[in-house]
DNA sequence: ATTATATAAATGTCTGACAATTGAACATTT
DNA sequence: AAATGTTCAATTGTCAGACATTTATATAAT
């Protein structure tokens, strides 16, 4: 926790490169620079901010990195104004988990927690694109099914795809954030079975069909089920241990 | 959502600096370097991994703004492996809900739900530490509430020690970032007035005195009236503009 | 039409230099 | 003895200039 109780504020000696991805940074905020907006050249930066080249692209990273934009190389290059902060979240936070050695266990707790109250927002908010959306995802799910090909894939986006529909960016992050742990995971993991991800779509389905009827008692028993069956499923199965 | 029918998986032409900072996480993953672990200067890490100092100046960076590594300065100085993935993750949820311009009416709803939830394993889990570090916590603000001091950092701490109590790592990021979003917000409010802190920390100590008494629905009582309020206040409140 | 080639603009990388920062040892002052 | 000033050296921060690589576009060749 931050100590609060100090007389003099530390002086902050910034470098260069924050200083300058600070300052544009905020152009973005102020909505000078919109997504879309391509920057000038590094050079041409350079510059105006009157620094060299290596200051800006060390600016360039930290902007990069913090998903303001995206950097494309050869003629008609250069950095591009682009929204990716959430996948710069959900990479963290896998980089988190990883680094902290976080238990599964925890991890599966709060989503449990997390989307249980999240299911409340969709009954409140999905709208009918959402409910289109969300059946399309099924419907690829079935289709892999069908060729007797795992959907895992789609059977994560199920997820992503209700906290959008629950119209709140938190969750949306929140959300995006546990499933990439959870994708994470199950990619250095032995093989699920087929049987394992169709009864998955199936409860996807099943709870599709719920918010359609609008029957939210129901909808969310079949949630916690499905909920925590993933649970006993991931806390329960052995990962392949990746040593060096 | 990610395209999930490619048949090829894109040729993935890294940046040298990329490769670098993600060997050194790898590194770190697998325990080689753990935190507190001096790294060599950038000189003699460009030495061995036969590239620039420039190209290693990037991969620290990334390394620095991922949460891996802190950088000092001078004599005895170089790249310290150390852990401040908390700080990163909070930092670009601040960034983003500013970016993306997110309605602290959706903020609040989601910290409603989570916190709640979050509180039963407050109850579960909270040790005699926890509880003597949230004492500390109030007694802090009582100080300051006693010189006529608003306590606003001490009673966003309070929330994050809660967190820290449930013993879930994953309530512990999100609950800090989204008192991260609302200490940002806060700082470019009207002054809050002391009445309303002293009431926030009355909150705070009826909360703490009910988690040990043990008695949940009393305190659940509490902490929803509590969240309520703080709802009610910043969503209604008027932002500072700052336009320029 | 398709394919190959040339061009130019931008990022990526390298080299070498100097400035600024800072811990530590040592010297000076009070 | 304790505080203050000085010097030194290691390391990051910044600069300048060069060349390599990537890539959209225009042009030429087949």
């Amino acid at each position: 926790m931050a100590n609060h109780d100090r007389i003099f504020t530390p002086y902050k000696n910034k470098r260069s490169f924050e200083e300058i991805s600070n300052e544009i940074k905020a152009l973005i905020f102020e909505g000078v620079f919109k997504p879309g907006h391509k920057l000038p050249s590094e050079i041409e930066i350079a510059r105006q901010f009157n620094v060299s080249r290596q200051t800006i692209r060390e600016a360039m990273r930290i902007l990069e990195l913090s998903g303001f934009i995206t950097i494309q190389r050869g003629v008609k290059g250069g950095p591009l104004v682009q929204d990716t902060i959430e996948g710069r979240i959900t990479n963290l936070f896998v980089d988190g988990f990883k680094f902290k050695k976080i238990s599964l266990e925890e991890l599966t707790i709060a989503r449990f927690d997390i989307e249980r109250a999240m299911l409340i927002h969709v009954f409140q908010n999905a709208d009918d694109s959402d409910i289109e959306t969300l059946n399309t995802n099924i419907l690829k799910a079935r289709k892999k099914l069908d060729k007797a090909v795992i959907a895992f894939e789609e059977n994560v986006d199920f997820h992503k795809l209700l906290a959008k529909a629950s119209k709140n960016y938190i969750y949306v992050l929140v959300v995006e954030s546990i499933m990439a742990i959870v994708s994470d995971f199950r990619s250095r993991l032995e093989s699920v079975g087929i049987e394992r991800s169709r009864r998955v779509t199936n409860y996807h389905e099943e709870i599709l069909k719920g918010i359609i009827n609008r029957d939210f008692d129901k909808t969310m028993k079949l949630f916690e089920e499905h909920l925590w069956e993933v649970r006993q499923l991931l806390t329960s199965s052995q990962p392949t241990i990746t040593r060096t």
